[in-house]
RNA sequence: CGGGACGUAGCUCAGCCUGGUAGAGCGCUGCCUUUGGGAGGCAGAAGCCGUCGGUUCGAAUCCGACCGUCCCGACCA
């Protein structure tokens, strides 16, 4: 196939957009793959199209090659759906009526749908069975932005598996697991499957798809010695061990005054900041004061928080914090306080510096199981300087791109919607499900995002949108015919630069738009008939005769 | 939803403080010239200065509200 840039409509600028901070945003509009229409919402140009199905057929290759079969489900869903299962509270839930009243949502995935349809497997011996779709998620996210990254409608990839007990689901679990390893691998992105949480999606377990880039909205925590990966949300970093002062029989109060942090804490009584603890006291959505508590040298996790307490917290306001502890944010602790404590598992053994519950007073020597009763969590968020609970290596932190994420749903979805099979023992039971979801914009945002230098993206043969970019310049116009006729007829998709432009600028495009392969069609290479091919992420170029090119590139 | 920045031609921006005929570069149209890394010349077209309201003889400019975009935070399958 042959693609005259005369004639494309490929709208490249030579300035970054005003409004683009990401780099993926910056050269996918630049290069004229995307534009976008309001905030989120975004028209994928003919050139990012073509980007957009290269990564579509990859990942419906490895879904096919799985047994997951394609089909398609409707975007307009009937509000009923979300009721039965509950999801209908979901803030980012697009809701819509129609003329008659009625209420329907813009779906932000199908698990309602598809389990809506199971309802027509009815035996086990219809089972396993594996199912997907391409289609148009549609979310009202609060802060869109980042390019291709938050996106409030996309295109996802979503399948779903239904088994008849929980070994077939980690059966079918596993399959995709390795298909989207295969996927990852084609696409040619640096990716790292982890734990995950499992958010609104309820289910026990899911798997986390994290691309390391430079802008992103999750961070990924690696070991330095490549044995250890996971999502900072549910991260389990080993702290360093403090150096604790001498150890006291009893607690002793000691005046702190104009001390507000725990750093200040440690500076004014010459101790190390991880042998202090700092004391959150957050509220419950039931309207109960809970104090969370960390080493003084650590952060909460909030996820890490919520996931402990069992229901979702904010900060306790400054009356609230009165009221439960007698005193204000800088010298809480717990001992005496009389709800709740849940200490990270850092506080489980030594004797650490606490607030005292009385404004510029601490205590020190406060031990847990001692002078107060805590449950122990996992609360602290691992930080750079943490241990690698494998092996002891450092562990390194990066922004990353979730790029897919993985689902063991179970009967979250089946049981409400009254999705049941019936089983060999006579038994009706509900179909166990997992879901397994990609994203072809945010590949794609990932792609730009890890491979790109300063002249614009460098895109992996393997969804590329074209193969070749051939370059003419003035007077070899012949030539740049012959080899994109040869090439065609190779078998490659070649965008042929025909434009009445300087060969400049035809040059900056084509490094703009990154295709693998550049050849040139100019008078240098004129008289033997050849061109020069140059490669886009090494620069090497060589010449090569036009009658050669099928092979050479073959 | 909180904090911040911004909104003027297709794009990138100046003008605004200090109110008085709306500007530049790039791009676009025509002609000339040039052609292996975004050339040059001549002539042109192109903007309801985000919207609404207020102040004023007069508002891109001052004031207010709203809308939109981007960034940080909260939130997030």
């Amino acid at each position: 196939m042959i693609a005259r840039a005369s004639k494309l409509f490929l709208p490249t600028l030579r300035d970054d957009p005003a409004d683009a901070e990401a780099v993926n945003h910056k050269l996918l509009v630049r290069g004229g793959f995307v534009r976008q229409v309001t905030g989120g919402v975004w028209t994928f140009l003919p050139l990012g199209w073509r980007v957009h199905r290269k990564v579509e057929q990859i990942i419906r290759e490895e879904m096919d090659a799985i047994g997951t079969q394609e089909m398609l489900m409707p975007v307009l869903t009937p509000f009923e759906l979300w009721q039965q299962t509950g999801r209908d509270y979901i803030p980012e839930l697009f809701r819509l009526k129609d003329r008659k009243g009625a209420e329907y949502v813009l779906p932000m995935t199908h698990e309602e749908t598809v389990a809506f349809h199971a309802r027509e497997l009815q035996s086990y011996r219809q089972l396993p069975q594996m199912l997907y779709h391409f289609s148009i998620k549609e979310r009202d996210e609060p802060r869109p932005g980042k390019g291709l990254i938050r996106l409030r409608e996309f295109i996802m990839k979503d399948a779903y598996s239904f088994d008849r007990d929980e070994e077939g689901l980690a059966k079918s679990f596993d399959l995709q697991r390795g298909a989207y390893n295969r996927i990852f691998d084609r696409l040619g992105l640096e990716v790292y499957g982890v734990e995950a949480e499992s958010g609104m999606m309820g289910g026990k377990e899911s798997f986390d798809f994290l691309a390391p880039t430079g802008a992103g909205e999750n961070t990924l925590v690696r070991c330095e010695n490549g044995d250890f990966a996971a999502d900072l949300e549910i991260a389990r970093g080993v702290a360093r061990p403090p150096v604790f002062p001498e150890t006291l029989l009893s607690t002793e109060e000691v005046e702190t005054p104009d001390v507000r942090t725990c750093e200040a804490l440690a500076d004014f009584l010459s101790i190390d900041v991880a042998a202090t603890s700092k004391a959150m006291p957050v509220t419950t959505d039931d309207g109960m004061v809970v104090l969370a508590l960390v080493r003084g040298d650590d952060r909460i996790e909030p996820a890490k928080l919520d996931a402990a307490l069992g229901k979702p917290s904010r900060p306790a306001t400054d009356d609230e914090i009165r009221a439960a502890f007698g005193a204000s944010g800088g010298s809480l602790g717990p001992v005496g306080f009389k709800g709740e404590v849940v200490a990270d598992e850092t506080l489980r053994h030594g004797q650490f510096v606490a607030g005292a519950n009385k404004d510029g007073w601490h205590l020190l020597g406060v031990e847990a199981g001692r002078d107060f009763q805590p449950r122990f969590a996992d609360l602290r968020a691992s930080h750079e300087g943490d241990i690698c609970p494998v092996c002891g290596g450092k562990l390194q932190f990066e922004t990353a791109i979730e790029v897919g994420h993985i689902f063991k749903l179970g009967t979250r979805y089946s049981a409400p919607l009254g999705a049941n099979f019936v089983d060999e023992d006579g038994q009706e039971k509900p179909l166990i499900m997992g879901s397994y979801g990609i994203g072809p914009a945010r590949v794609i945002a990932a792609t730009v995002e890890q491979r790109n230098d300063e002249n614009g993206i460098i895109w992996p043969a393997s969804i590329a949108p074209y193969d070749v970019h051939i370059v003419v310049v003035k007077g070899a116009e012949e030539v740049g015919e012959q080899a994109a006729a040869v090439l065609d007829a190779a078998g490659f998709d070649v965008l042929l630069d025909d434009r009445d432009q300087r060969p400049g600028e035809k040059f900056a495009d084509a490094d703009l738009i990154g295709i693998p392969i550049r050849i040139t069609a100019g008078k240098k290479s004129l008289e033997d008939e050849a061109v020069d091919v140059k490669d886009r992420a090494t620069g090497a170029e060589r010449r090569v005769n036009v009658a050669d090119l099928g092979k050479e590139l073959g």
